[in-house]
DNA sequence: TGTACATCAGTGAACGCGCGTTCACTGATGTAC
DNA sequence: TGTACATCAGTGAACGCGCGTTCACTGATGTAC
């Protein structure tokens, strides 16, 4: 049967990231174990090597699926709405439905592990939907002559955008992320929990200090 | 020789805990091992049971210590300079000469690892000198019933703040506590490395969000 | 001051467990003639 | 269509290493009389 191989490295692969997943969601990616997952999907641990070289090309290949699921849950809220504000709680939404993955993509660096440049795409593509809403601004606080020398390069690249608003994308995202990240770690237990209206004022903050209100 | 059982106890704990901390910078906190600090310090694996009974003892007083030297960072930094500024520069100098401490702190939970009672007030240390500065702030965005409801009783506890100032100061302090932590993690790596203008230029929409401009 | 006793820091062996990666191999799947 | 050969998924054993924690113990330090 033509394909039949083919078809079952596919199966086997995804099995792979499934219970991979699943590890760094009980253990941290930090304790990730092939041997572990091997187990998991009923392999033997040396034959998880026929499908990843390493464990870091395994946190890799991780990383940059993490990244694209979360570029696709951006994008998407963006679609139906061309605010900030869309794509803002689809990234609050997304980081709560898979935590794991939210911290394997922003949490503490992996110990030992560097990311190879494939990973730097993929991290772009989730600023992406928020510089297409907001690169255009023009803020006042990040508008001086150090943050302009420093990002007209990359504005340049995106149509409409200038450095002003492109530095201001990037701290507001920040903003979000940390949020996120302290929530998710339970920094707000006892303090604002459910932050669900904290974060509504401050993406209400965010609109207003972009201009775009 | 009276107190010298005392005196050699205060110095292997110091010893110990600073090894761990040598440690953590390596390999991580999920990867702090009892057997490496004792090898470090000189002692035999089990001798470090006779001053942390378990290695999640340590990690807790590792966890308050870092709170509390970030919050003493803060406080003397709140002195010279009654402004928000002051604590926001000294949040980021600190995480930067300590990253480890940093990320023990506010990145990614420790797998199997519960924070005690006892690192609540630690942590709280740290948001008292932005509250001191601006709790009392009325800011727009942060305005609304369901923060007011949240936040009032943790703002009846502070002299000068209300609800709305509470709730933006946590926001904005957890701006801070994401930029820092991308930075630190490397992701403005290709953006805008070194950071200091974009972050000076976040404070200073952070002063204005505030209103204490 | 001197002696008997209690405290406790540090030892070393052991328990039962985990890990990433390599290597020679078997046997099924796929390909070329 | 049938046969010879190549590919490659999966095996099982091995390498050399790590871990947290317990326990009975020795011997020095400190205390009470």
């Amino acid at each position: 049967m033509v394909g039949s191989r083919e078809e079952s490295r596919r199966r086997t692969t995804a099995a792979i990231l499934a219970a991979a997943r699943t590890a760094i969601a009980q253990h941290g990616a930090a304790g990730l174990s092939m041997r572990a997952i091997a187990r998991d999907v009923g392999l033997v641990s040396s034959a998880v090597y026929r499908y990843f070289p390493t464990r870091d090309a395994l946190l890799t290949t991780m990383i940059i699926e993490s990244y694209g699921n979360l570029a696709g849950a951006l994008a998407a809220a963006s679609e139906e709405a061309a605010d900030w504000r869309a794509p803002g709680r689809a990234l609050r939404d997304w980081a709560r439905s898979v935590p794991h993955e939210f911290q394997l993509i922003y949490g503490t660096p992996i110990p030992g592990y560097r990311a190879p440049p494939e990973t730097i795409p993929a991290a772009a593509a989730v600023v992406a939907p928020f510089l297409a809403v907001a690169g255009g601004a023009t803020p006042a606080a990040f508008s001086g002559s150090m943050i302009e020398a420093q990002l007209q390069p990359l504005a340049d690249d995106l149509p409409g955008a200038n450095p002003a608003g492109v530095a201001a994308v990037v701290t507001e995202l920040a903003a979000l992320v940390g949020f996120v990240g302290l929530e998710l770690a339970g920094h707000f237990v006892g303090v604002a929990e459910p932050g669900d209206a904290l974060y509504e004022a401050m993406l209400e903050r965010q609109v207003g200090s972009l201009g775009l209100a």
